[in-house]
DNA sequence: AGCTCATATTGTAATAAGTACAAAAATGAA
DNA sequence: TTCATTTTTGTACTTATTACAATATGAGCT
């Protein structure tokens, strides 16, 4: 992914394309696998030796003020980050932890909020929708007992 | 609320009705403010000097595992946790911390599960819509710059 | 370039939610 | 009653996240 394109993106949300930013952003468009704080930090760490954990947090939870990416609250514990903003679902695997997307049709998902609309005179700033269960493959598995 | 009334209900969910299982059933029976389990930890301990906060977390993830009660993942940090389970929608102030309760037609719902179906092959055991933002009463207070 | 001030980053220490585990207590069946 | 199983308890630990103060960086001005 290009330098261009991640510190565009990130000037288009008003925030200034540091070196860490542009790191953190440019891992959450390159991978899409809805990573926690501490993922994206050791993936990071080895190629900017001087970042801390403390950054990264900060980064994320300003991108997704910010609205650059979307925050996931899925496992209880941790949270998990997606790079991706267009209204879309998630399912979570209880079993492998892995996180898959939903895309719905635009229409369906407008009007999902058209009927389940939220209280009378709130500001709404964030929208989740998820699933969890087992995964296809985890299914499988515990059927076989495994 | 009854002693019997809860003690069916755990009973109904093949659950063996111990004092403090019916002592957190009934707490989520009788207060529908979506609590954290240290919550219902600090309002049962006086009334059962013994109880241990270990009891309450296990307990709440057996009732939830067996679809006796609903488990949230709204705020980040903490589990809360729903004695209605009955498919509804919903809402938490970022700013207050309030969690309001949408309840949609239960044909919406369903349509909704219709058109944003999970993965193939998964088995779907929890369902999750939820809204973040500002409740209407912090909306004023934030314009009002408080 | 050098200076200045606001902003960003870092590292450490603290907090807070939840889990692991082994001992003790309670329950139910024989 | 006795024995085995289940449940509860308390302590210690882990893990994610935040607080905060010190340091570093960068943009604009002279």
């Amino acid at each position: 992914m290009s330098y261009k394109i991640v510190q565009d993106y990130l000037s288009g949300y008003g925030i200034r394309p540091s070196l860490q930013r542009m790191a953190v952003m440019e891992y959450l468009m390159t991978h899409r696998t809805h990573p926690t704080a501490d993922e994206i930090y050791s993936a990071l760490a080895p190629v900017i030796p001087t970042l801390s954990r403390t950054t990264v947090y900060n980064t994320l939870s300003m991108l997704a003020a910010c609205g650059a990416i979307q925050s996931l609250d899925l496992d209880g514990g941790r949270m998990h980050y997606d790079g991706d903003t267009t209204p879309h679902a998630h399912f979570i695997c209880t079993r492998c932890g892995t996180i898959h997307d939903i895309f719905p049709e635009t229409q369906e998902w407008h009007r999902t909020l058209a009927h389940v609309p939220p209280p009378a005179g709130a500001t709404v700033t964030e929208m989740q929708l998820s699933y969890k269960g087992l995964c296809a493959k985890c299914t499988t598995l515990n059927i076989n007992n495994n």
